[in-house]
DNA sequence: GCCCGCATAAACAGAT
DNA sequence: CATCTGTTTATGCGGG
């Protein structure tokens, strides 16, 4: 870590432009030449993956061998002829730039820019978005026994977010007050061929391992954010200070190195990439107010793969259950607030971003987070093709299935990792609680039901965004001409 | 205003 | 003895 980290990923790419190293919004348009190519692959996409998940299932395939085959129908996809175009204006509407400059690839986006949008966030001086909890979760599953010590503990954080090499040293005391407080986390015998030093290993409790996995759903993975962003004031420099992917993207070393743990549980990963920021899921008017600049790609490196992961079993329950049609979609609002800086909690609540659905409780929020694709602060619809309409339906008829048999317990729910949310209650004492701990409710199918409804609406937004490239390239172009004529 | 989740600080004890 | 590790308590903040 630190300054002499080598570039990113990014970096290394030889067309990626400076759009994410600005940390702007660059809306993205087809490359004149391929814009037929690009929407009729865009069109298909949905197939590939359908056939790419019936391939998987029937294989049985580990998820980490169904990464990479999401992994390949991502770069198919990005060689689709969809490409980003620079960033024509910044946020504030101005340094507009020549449409015909160079244009970094979809795929530099995807995978670049995404790698750089990690790096701003965790790189740069900003607090991860993480809590504790999470990123503890995250270092011992990264670990390959799954058990650290400490002070290993200490040195992943360290080596995945650098920004804890410049705080304060009380995160260290957070680590191990989290280690202790918190019962997702057990201490393990030390073996005794191996010679730690002081302390113990920590592990996941299996019990609560879902419950961490909540936690890491509900974190917002949102490198623009305009509250990890790069501060307006600063150089649009890209930090150097990172180079590891981040851990929740598909391309991780985390998961790579974990087998893909954590995409077993793909739609908590879709739920990160979900709750970018909201405008991350391609403004179809991209209207440049979202001051921190989220790359659209980045939304589509970070969400695209895991959704296709919940997408095939959210296929299979719609094919199996029928559909209905409607013929629009409606995305929610969102609100325009910024992430607050100050504290890791920065997803306590998507409400907190988006506005909620009416009558929607905490997981209903995050299919509608999910499907978040505009930042306009009025409700809009997209038209959707029959390919959108199609999933949006089956995920709305999943969804509502779910919602039938989940009108119970509401709450802080699954997220939430101290034991109130297993109605244990905090103020307990630790060791009380812990011996009052009682086995975690196994998960529903309707959540299962309801998640993989918000992937599928979640796909369905990305066609509806691409739906909506096209229609901005041909805008794009037509004023262009104009441009030109006057 | 209360509760919850989280971060943070601090005190303290035990282990190395 | 110093440092590290682990536990516990207290406090503050933001949000529901």
């Amino acid at each position: 870590m630190g300054p002499t980290m080598p570039p990113s990923k990014k970096a290394q790419s030889p067309s990626s432009g400076a759009s994410a190293s600005q940390g702007m919004s660059p809306p993205y348009r087809q490359g004149d030449a391929a814009t037929a190519a690009s929407e009729a692959e865009a069109a298909d996409l949905s197939l590939s993956l359908s056939a790419s998940f019936s391939k998987a299932e029937d294989e049985e395939l580990t998820s980490l061998s169904w990464l990479h085959e999401s992994t390949d129908l991502l770069n198919s996809f990005s060689h689709s002829g969809l490409r980003s175009v620079s960033p024509l204006q910044d946020p504030d509407g101005q340094h507009s730039r020549s449409p015909s400059s160079s244009s970094p690839s979809l795929e530099d986006a995807l995978l670049g820019d995404a790698h750089s949008a990690y790096d701003l966030a965790a790189g740069a001086n900003r607090k991860p978005p993480y809590s504790f909890s999470c990123l503890i979760f995250m270092a011992i599953e990264d670990a390959p026994n799954k058990r650290l010590p400490v002070k290993d503990i200490y040195g992943w954080i360290l080596e995945h977010f650098p920004y804890f090499a410049s705080a304060p040293t009380g995160w260290k005391n957070s680590v191990r007050h989290n280690l202790s407080l918190n019962k997702c986390f057990k201490k393990v015998d030390k073996d005794r061929s191996q010679s730690i030093g002081k302390g113990s290993l920590w592990s996941i409790d299996p019990e609560y391992r879902h419950n961490l996995i909540q936690a890491l759903k509900k974190t917002p993975y949102h490198p623009y954010s305009p509250g990890l962003a790069t501060p307006s004031t600063s150089p649009p420099t890209l930090p150097q200070t990172f180079h590891h992917s981040p851990p929740l993207w598909s391309g991780s070393p985390l998961f790579r190195k974990n087998g893909g743990v954590l995409l077993q549980v793909p739609r908590g990963v879709i739920q990160n990439g979900a709750r970018i920021r909201s405008q991350a899921l391609f403004p179809p008017n991209a209207e440049p107010r979202w001051s921190g600049g989220v790359q659209r790609a980045t939304w589509l490196a970070v969400t695209l793969s895991p959704v296709l992961a919940s997408y095939r079993s959210s296929l299979g329950d719609y094919l199996s259950r029928g559909q209905d049609s409607p013929s629009r979609y409606s995305p929610p609002l969102c609100s325009e607030d910024l992430q607050d800086d100050h504290t890791y909690s920065t997803a306590k609540s998507p409400s907190r971003l988006c506005s909620p659905s009416s009558g929607m409780d905490d997981d209903d929020d995050i299919i509608a987070v999910e499907i978040q694709s505009d930042v306009k602060p009025e409700p809009r619809e997209i038209p959707l093709d029959s390919h959108i309409t199609s999933a949006a339906a089956a995920a709305n008829y999943i969804s509502q299935q779910s919602l039938r048999g989940q009108r119970r317990s509401s709450g802080p729910g699954a997220g939430t990792l101290a034991g109130s949310s297993l109605g244990i209650s905090d103020t307990l004492p630790l060791k009380k609680r812990r011996a009052a701990a009682v086995e975690k409710p196994p998960e529903s199918d309707d959540e299962e039901m309801k998640e993989a409804a918000g992937s599928l609406l979640h796909l369905a937004g990305v066609r509806a965004c691409l739906n909506n490239i096209t229609n901005r390239t041909a805008k794009g172009q037509k004023e262009q001409k104009e441009a030109l004529r006057n």
